[in-house]
DNA sequence: ATCCAGACTTGATGCAATGGAG
DNA sequence: CTCCATTGCATCAAGTCTGGAT
């Protein structure tokens, strides 16, 4: 539809896919991707699956269906099917959603809710999505019944179910279910394809489309992030059901496969292609709208999914062949890539396997900052003005311009500043310390810039902007195997004081200004080596390595073994790629969580203390969404993650209840009081036991023991696919819980309240801003007012149907005469407005300290969302913004191909 | 088995552009 | 058309995770 025409990604790709355009769309990533997914599919399927039906069996199906169309064989969609519908019947919860709000990053009350609310609910939701499922029929239709209606289920649906056993560890059997839809999908690539020839990177793409296996991953089978498990378990399910939402499902990774083709093909493209992309796009997305309208996300996921078939296939012939090989992985990614390759030259990607990134490179290096211009105001030191040399009133200005920043308060911050400043003045400087320095003449110039600045003409501000753009252009655009992609930072950092988040020791150093001769430049060895734009000086180095995506680095100013690169924009297809891959994990693990829930669960009693604190730390990763947590350094902000949590982070509250109060990343406090179950209650009062606040809760553990214990259990798998897994999950249950007849702005209302739902588990966080107390009191106001106008209509309407004229207003004139019915209407619009700026104010307070870009853009699974854009009616563009619907472009392949 | 360099993703923030209400 | 809040976007800090060296 309508709604995809738009997109100009539309890409065309999904087409053209299946070949010529391959070539120009970058397989690369897909298969590359699916060359890792599939190895270590192969790794992890060999370890113990085998035996629960549930995953292995997935992931082989996810496998065959897509590789089935793509690759030759045909395998049938079915694959084992049957064992998903006995986990979504069992229970499915009812409540769902209790009180999502729990989790929020701030002490939530909810957090109480105990898992087993949360599963139920899952299994509740499992119901639902059942159902769902049945009706969706026309995906199930097509291959495998049982995997079908997984497939067609929405991600919650199929999540609750898992979810359900999920935290019990229960049953296994969903992921069959999701692949079902795809099937129809599969096949009809599998016939296209006669790629069977082509090597089987190739067909994985190709038969992506194919995808309906790949949906499977998602299902249900665990619904929720624990976070909002826990918050339903309350008792406030009903209210929390939308949260619930969140639990049921995940969503469905599948898309990858056919968005890897259709991404690759955009690059390539990029010219001429657009247009065709976009027609084609429009096709594309007509098919899927129909097909999709129907089917919930996550079924369509699945469709789309099988579009990606040719990842997921890749995916399913990697986990077969894991089983056996993980070098038959490897050589069929490689056959993948040839043949792309031959197919099409650029693509390239594949070739990878992980390793090459890029065939070509071209691109023109970097721009510097402008040089320091002095402004010749003076600062006063103990109240006389002192002279400084440029490179001495440079830094100064660093600092006088942060005067109303709160760093100003931060000792630190001026411990760390004046020792880097006074370098710079030298020994024997009139300045001997801060205390006598009074920085408001520089801090008042920089005001008065400022507004000049801001008091500047339309027409001024434009020539600027349009000299600024001049000059940088040829630094926008790099050139990636032929395909002309947009250069992420191509400005190097300016000079400046170092802005640590939370009491970070090094917070006010100077960062001094980084010079080419720091620089360092990736280019292709064919291509021109970028000029150095500062006369008379060079790069450091140039280098090839077409292993790596960046295009320069330099080292770190204030840690010099750090790097800061140059990569491509988050819209190109190199990202895009991993991007998809990263969904595929989170999808694929939706086939494994519930033997994972089940095997964590078993070990809370293990004898051994390493095995109990790994499943301890798994399954708060798993609930809580908690980070991974590696170490740091001492010169780093003290912060934590699961594996660095101290002692004093987590209370103990009788009966089975913690409470976590830490510092994350960023310094973002995590406050949560969250219900769990006894045997982990226990586990983490003998972790506590004999140590002291600041000791480790998890002293057996680290990150790399964690992901090296999540790599046996599924391929490729690492603490954080785990928040990926919850978030798109949440988001694909909650909307397709949520969702019901309204226009276009209600329903984008649900799709923000899923997204905060996200946003809460993943603890995504936003300071409130200057001015939300005084907009707050000013719609209080307005309701006051209005609530004002209210009585006086009511009294206008007695005396009107009295026959009298209504009263004066407050300025004492007349009011026009009316009639009753009249006055009756105006009371009606009037309620109408009041109930809306209530509203309003409602969720502005409730989102005044909720961040929901960070989980949109880095969490969500764009084919849950773009899936559910269709199948709804909302335009996408009421979701995402250009740079996004951009990035999206595999995923509207997924999604076509699967349609 | 550990360490650590290296590469890449995730995240909060601030300012500019946008757009809706008055 | 102005005002101001919201959105978009760039920025750059702060995480995660891998793989090779020791």
């Amino acid at each position: 539809m309508a709604v995809e025409a738009p997109s100009k990604h539309v890409f065309d790709f999904d087409d053209d896919d299946d070949d010529g355009p391959v070539v120009f769309k970058r397989n690369n990533t897909s298969s590359s991707k699916q060359n890792q997914l599939n190895s270590e599919v192969k790794k992890a399927s060999s370890q113990r699956y085998d035996g629960q039906s549930g995953r292995p069996a997935s992931d082989a199906r996810v496998l065959n269906g897509q590789s089935t169309g793509s690759q030759n064989k045909s395998i049938p969609p079915s694959k084992s099917p049957p064992v998903r519908s006995p986990i979504l019947s069992p229970k499915s919860s009812n409540s769902s959603a209790k009180a999502s709000p729990v989790r929020s990053p701030v002490v939530n009350s909810k957090a109480s809710t105990s898992l087993n609310d949360q599963s139920k609910q899952a299994m509740r939701q499992n119901k639902f999505t059942a159902v769902k499922e049945e009706k969706s029929p026309m995906k199930t239709t097509e291959t495998n019944s049982d995997d079908d209606d997984d497939d067609s289920q929405p991600l919650s649906a199929r999540l609750k179910g898992i979810s359900s056993q999920g935290n019990k560890g229960a049953s296994t059997s969903t992921p069959a279910q999701s692949q079902r839809l795809v099937p129809k999908i599969e096949i009809k690539v599998s016939a296209e394809d006669p790629d069977d020839e082509a090597p089987l990177s190739a067909r994985f793409k190709m038969k992506s489309n194919t995808g309906t296996s790949s949906n499977k991953p998602y299902e249900s089978h665990e619904k929720k992030p624990l976070a909002s498990k826990i918050q339903q378990n309350g008792s406030t399910m009903k209210v929390k059901q939308q949260k619930s939402s969140l639990l049921s499902d995940k969503r469905p990774l599948d898309k990858g496969n056919s968005s890897d083709q259709s991404c690759a093909k955009k690059p390539k493209i990029s010219d001429t292609p657009t247009t065709l992309k976009s027609k084609q796009v429009t096709v594309k997305a007509e098919k899927a709208e129909e097909d999709d309208d129907h089917i919930p996300i996550s079924q369509r996921i699945k469709k789309s999914v099988s579009s990606d078939s040719k990842t997921s296939s890749m995916k399913q012939k990697a986990t077969k062949v894991v089983s056996s090989l993980k070098k038959i992985n490897k050589n069929s990614k490689k056959e993948m890539k040839k043949s792309k390759y031959s197919k099409s030259t650029k693509l390239s990607p594949s070739s990878g396997d992980g390793q090459k990134k890029w065939s070509t490179l071209v691109h023109n290096g970097v721009i510097f900052p402008p040089p320091y211009k002095p402004h010749g105001i003076k600062m006063l030191y103990d109240g006389r003005p002192v002279d400084l040399t440029p490179e001495q009133e440079e830094v100064a200005t660093m600092f006088a311009v942060m005067k109303d920043t709160d760093y100003m308060s931060k000792p630190q911050f001026k411990k760390n500043f004046w020792e880097d400043w006074s370098k710079v003045l030298g020994r024997g400087h009139i300045i001997k310390g801060l205390d006598k320095c009074d920085f408001t003449p520089i801090y008042e110039w920089h005001l008065e810039e400022k507004e000049k600045k801001k008091q500047m003409s339309s027409e001024e501000k434009k020539a600027l902007k349009e000299e600024k753009l001049k000059q940088e252009e040829k630094y926008m655009w790099a050139i990636v195997d032929g395909v002309k992609e947009k250069v992420g930072n191509f400005r190097v950092e300016p000079p400046g004081l170092f802005r640590g988040r939370g009491e970070h020791p090094k917070m006010g150093k100077l960062k001094r200004r980084i010079r080419p001769c720091d620089i360092t430049i990736n280019i292709g060895k064919d291509a021109p080596i970028p000029e150095c734009p500062i006369p008379g000086e060079r790069w450091k180095e140039i280098k090839h390595d077409n292993t790596v995506t960046w295009l320069a680095f330099w080292n770190d100013p204030i840690n010099p073994k750090e790097f800061k690169y140059v990569f491509l924009a988050a819209s190109s297809s190199l990202k895009g790629q991993s991007d998809k891959e990263k969904y595929e994990k989170a999808r694929l693990l939706k086939d494994y969580i519930k033997n994972i829930r089940a095997a964590y669960t078993k070990n809370f009693t293990a004898k051994d203390v390493t095995k109990r604190q790994i499943a301890v730390a798994t399954y708060l990763i798993d609930k809580l969404a908690l980070r991974a947590g590696n170490e740091k350094d001492d010169d780093e902000a003290d912060t934590v993650g699961c594996c660095t949590l101290k002692v004093g982070n987590v209370e103990c509250i009788p009966p089975n209840k913690l409470k976590f109060d830490f510092l994350g990343k960023d310094s973002i406090q995590y406050v949560n009081t969250v219900e769990v179950e006894l045997p982990v209650y226990k586990a983490i009062g003998q972790f506590q036991t004999g140590k002291s606040k600041t000791d480790d809760l998890f002293d057996e553990l680290d990150t790399s023991k964690l992901n090296a214990h999540l790599k046996e259990l599924m391929p490729g798998l690492t603490a954080k696919v785990f928040r990926t897994y919850n978030a798109s999950i949440t988001l694909d249950d909650m909307l397709n819980k949520e969702t019901r007849d309204g226009d276009v702005a209600e329903k984008v209302v649900i799709y923000q309240r899923a997204n905060k739902e996200v946003a809460i588990i993943c603890n995504h966080q936003r300071t409130i801003s200057k001015s939300h107390s005084a907009q707050m009191s000013r719609l209080t106001e307005k309701i006051t007012e209005l609530k004002g106008v209210l009585k006086e209509l009511k009294i206008d309407l007695d005396r009107a149907k009295k026959g009298k004229p209504p009263l004066k207003d407050a300025d004492g004139k007349q009011k026009r005469n009316l009639s009753p019915e009249a006055i009756e209407k105006k009371i009606a619009q009037t309620n109408v407005k009041i109930e809306k700026m209530e509203r309003d104010m409602q969720t502005k307070e409730d989102l005044k300290t909720v961040a929901l870009g960070t989980s949109k853009i880095n969490y969500l699974d764009p084919r849950i969302t773009v899936a559910w854009c269709k199948r709804h009616e909302v335009p996408i563009e009421k979701i995402f913004n250009n740079d996004y619907q951009t990035v999206e472009c595999w995923t509207r392949d997924t999604l076509k191909n699967g349609s």
